[in-house]
DNA sequence: TTGTAGGCGTTATCAC
DNA sequence: GTGATAACGCCTACAA
């Protein structure tokens, strides 16, 4: 049993493949070719047959895919499923499929899937920052990139040293407003929790860190920094060891909001009162953030939808390859909850 | 500038285009009937010019796309992506990938996702449950399975009434176990926030609440059921209304830990202390149930490889699509933390 | 060992 | 209005 083709359905109606083809999708054709007669018997016939178009044929012929790739750099984070979700629905209304990759720690993996890009299983490809500056393979694919002009759009939170549509968020000005905020609080030791899935990650939060308490004449010394990896129990034992550690710092920024959950976690654990004892700051502003207990202070990009900006800039990439690199910059700002205080005397 | 084809690469290797094809993929084949020396040029040809075969030309060719779809019932709940990141790394072990989409309100999208499985675009079509219960074409969607033998399979919550392939994992067990550790604790009054994204969803919780609490002759009136949506701001809400209620529960049960936090989070604004003069218990064990100050109360099915079970499920029935159906089920377990103690007195 | 021919299902271009 | 015919790019017998 196999399924039904335009042939199937021209024999039953008895007309030929093209005729088929006209009647299921020449309405926007302005000249209507077709008698009302054998379109109905053509309609008909389909219907019978169950008939369904092959989109591969259809995808051969006409050249492209609907499809764009996404790679999620971290599947376990809600901020980047966020991203995922509004980019998903966005691509729909446009008409277009999403092609959901995960970035474990195959880096292998990018190869393949710009090899899916080069061999048109997908019309472009949409990625999260630290991908293309981390890749071994960097170089050569964005050397292809250019050459065989790929559309693909790079998520990230800094300026690209390279030419690529990027939408660009950071988190630099809001870093800053952290520290304001802590040092008008009057914390003197301020941490850092600082845990990425890929390298280059986060450093929007990490120089601005460092800069201001620096410019504020604070201690900024490498041990109130903890690094560690970028899950919640990577945040919660990084967090503990900065807790215990002789000079325990009066608030810890998490450079996430995954992270300030086992920071969180980490201060009750040891007795601790947030924001009595010790505040916290996140980044992200995840949807759980405002129901924690305490109300995280975190900052948002939320004013921006990445969704609809990513999908256009990818849509406008694919009809038009030779478009000038663009870079559709968006900042974030502070959103002060229950998690900071004045620090402890 | 169009990208190089097969002819492409035979014409600037001297060859005919069988030879650039069996040169690519003619590893597998037991014989190598290529003479090093021409081998070389075709190699050498494709690098040069970049050739990347076209796998829209290949799946129309060779019948599959090497594409699954994962329809994702909400993309807000952590339980979901959990789901959908191990379906996704194990769909990539088995070399294939994975079409994602989101259900939002847009109950007709599921029609269009089953028109891509017709068309050809994927191969099977992996969903959660209660869709195919509640869609309002829920029964042409299964006649189609049969009629054309579409690989689907559903992970639901409950057996099927319906013949599908289907991975079941059930929280009835649970559920009594819940009941019960909370009757061992004293409890009288226990609520339930109930919140879920489509109708039919979580009845595996509902049933036997209602069952265990009437057997044990214990109070199931309505009041103690708070109906809402699937968010956390509609689990905040419900249980502020369960709290506030005349005859307040001392424990509430939330059909799953991201209503749990919300809940959590309305017995903190009202001044109750967790599990003192509330005790909360969750479903799902989200990882971030462990971190959440008290830590979570919950049940977990994480004892079952869901990405491993769903994809061999649906492979197999791609390969042999008269394949009996099937059901897997798994059943899951209570986790015992800090939200749940005794009973106020 | 290599080349030739046919077909996958669709759409576009021409004649009729 | 409708019906052949030729691509799209690839794969696979089969023939040379």
């Amino acid at each position: 049993m196999k399924r039904p083709t335009q042939v199937d359905v021209a024999k039953l109606a008895g007309v030929s493949r093209a005729t088929v083809s006209l009647v299921i999708n020449g309405q926007a054709d302005g000249k209507v070719a077709i008698s009302e007669e054998t379109r109905l018997r053509v309609l008909k016939a389909v219907d019978d047959l169950g008939y369904e178009p092959d989109i591969r044929a259809q995808a051969l012929r006409s050249g492209d895919t609907k499809t764009i790739g996404l790679i999620i750099i971290d599947m376990a984070n809600p901020h980047y499923w966020e991203h995922a979700d509004g980019i998903e629905q966005e691509a729909r209304a446009q008409g277009f499929n999403v092609l959901l990759f995960t970035l474990s720690l195959d880096r292998e993996y990018v190869n393949r899937i710009f090899r899916d890009l080069a061999g048109r299983r997908i019309d472009g490809l949409i990625l999260s920052g630290g991908i293309l500056s981390e890749s071994r393979d960097a170089k050569k694919a964005l050397a292809n990139i250019h050459k065989y002009r790929l559309p693909v759009v790079e998520l990230s939170d800094r300026f690209p040293d390279y030419e690529l549509d990027c939408l660009v968020s950071d988190y630099r000005l809001a870093t800053a407003e952290v520290i304001n905020h802590l040092i008008s609080l009057g914390h003197q030791r301020i941490g850092m929790v600082y845990g990425v899935a890929s390298p280059a990650l986060a450093l929007d939060r990490l120089e601005p860190y460092r800069e201001c308490l620096r410019h504020a004449g604070l201690p900024a010394d490498e041990s109130l920094i903890a690094y560690c990896g970028p899950t919640i129990d990577d945040g919660y034992q990084a967090a503990l060891q900065l807790i215990k550690s002789p000079s325990r710092p009066t608030a810890i920024i998490a450079i996430n909001d995954l992270l300030a959950i086992g920071v969180l976690r980490a201060a009750s654990d040891c007795g601790l009162h947030v924001p009595a004892d010790l505040s916290i700051v996140g980044f992200d502003d995840i949807c759980l953030a405002n129901f924690l207990t305490p109300r995280l202070t975190t900052a948002s990009k939320k004013i921006i939808s990445v969704g609809r900006d990513a999908i256009r800039m990818i849509l406008d990439r694919i009809q038009n390859p030779d478009l000038a690199y663009r870079v559709i910059y968006a900042p974030a700002r502070l959103i002060i909850r229950e998690s900071t205080g004045p620090a402890p005397v």
